[in-house]
DNA sequence: GCCGCCCATTTGGTATACAAACACGAATCT
DNA sequence: AGATTCGTGTTTGTATACCAAATGGGCGGC
């Protein structure tokens, strides 16, 4: 995936002209948001160059919102800016990999402590049956199921922790890496772990178990940036298809 | 401070057109830095409207460079930029403080759990000679010594954790509330409390007990959030020359 | 006093122009 | 041959002009 097919259809501009009046979002903001998914989906490789005026034909706009989308999304993290050299949608190295999962477990064991504090018994009952959910999406080794519920769950609780910034820092993390985590389609021991996990962390959410519901999304989510890595070196020794 | 005086003298352009050729940064980059500075310094006063036209001929440089400095100074939450209506230096709630110093104190704690993993001897050294001036500073009532060693400190020991993108997503977070820092000066008996934690701190540091660090810096950080937010109602009741 | 209308101002976005930086291949030198 | 320089086309950086749309007051009518 080096070269991108036609983004857009030309006959929908991205500001449609009869769009009533209200909220209206920016030119670079919407520009933004496309590019993030086309990244963090990864149907944009890393280390492809945005060409600027390619680019701005593909999606229909001008250099201009282009450039300050740009501006956006590599202060996000997700495309690299180089002075006359343009941009070209980062590339992680595994230290940057690394790095990012420590900080996340970081921000995760935070979310749990605080969500622990915050989180009301309605939000307990829909997580504990999400985690069922998910469990049974384990059994039966449906693995995107697996993946969507999981998200879902520490969604819940992150908003449980009812801290905006926490979780505005958080998702801007995880879209940095969000395409690897797909790809991680990890050894049936580590999944049975996480599996195992995930319950505890019910537990101890019950308990309102601050610290050790904390413990726990920090291991879970080191355990998760271990088999990250894992998956990117093996397919770095024999590259996919 | 609801006006700007002249930012820059107009004869100093911000590229120079002799800079022999290589590293010049960016016009949106250093115009950024330049609006950062004046913000976190409070030149800058929160809520001012920062008028396209009116700064772009200040600082002697066009709408189209500084409309990205304002994307990037939004991404790092140091300005509002509403569709239609511009940029305004970001006004705080309590309740975004509040989460600022919760997130924070969650770094701060991960900072000091990876320092305990990765920390020098020399660099224990240091932070502990840097702590014993500090309190020098305490002892002597002086405030802006106490601060600046203070500072860094916190960075020796962020630093010594080993992990760029922590440093980046905490320096980002720091510079929006950095301004309040220096107002809150505090009674007697939180100053006195904040010196003992920082001598535990580096306590913790020689024996390189992570969780027991960890746990200080999360409080410390926590407890200079309440003198922040002290300091602000205060100033809410009764308002500063 | 309240409401709606109108206008000056500002922002959002496009187009264009041009200088400087860069990429890369050809020509040149040793 | 290999390295270096040179030149040229391409891309980025910035300025500027221009216009549409949104905003925010002020003004007049009621």
């Amino acid at each position: 995936m080096t070269s991108v097919e036609p983004l857009q259809s030309e006959s929908t501009p991205l500001h449609s002209r009869d769009t009533p009046a209200a909220d209206r979002t920016t030119l670079p903001a919407s520009v933004a948001e496309q590019l993030r998914n086309l990244i963090t989906e990864g149907h944009l490789a890393a280390g492809t160059r945005l060409n600027e005026r390619t680019l701005g034909d593909q999606l229909g706009v001008s250099r201009t919102p282009l450039r300050e989308a740009f501006r956006l999304l590599a202060a996000e993290g997700l495309i690299d800016l180089q002075p006359n050299r343009g941009a070209q949608v980062v590339t992680l190295s595994e230290q940057d990999i690394r790095e990012s999962f420590e900080v996340m477990s970081g921000l995760e064991a935070l979310s749990g402590e605080l969500a622990c504090r915050h989180v009301s018994t309605d939000e307990i009952v829909e997580i504990k049956a999400l985690t069922f959910e998910m469990l049974a999406c384990h059994a039966r080794r449906d693995l995107p199921g697996y993946y969507r519920l999981n998200h879902a769950i520490h969604d819940k609780i992150n908003a449980a922790a009812r801290n905006r910034l926490l979780t505005q820092v958080y998702a801007t993390l995880n879209r940095r890496i969000q395409h690897l985590r797909f790809r991680s389609n990890f050894d049936r021991d580590k999944w049975n772990k996480a599996a195992r996990e995930h319950s505890a962390m019910v537990d101890a959410l019950e308990a309102r178990d601050g610290a050790r519901l904390a413990a726990i999304l920090r291991t879970h989510l080191t355990h998760k940036g271990e088999a990250v890595l894992d998956a990117l070196r093996l397919e770095h020794a024999r590259p996919p298809a």
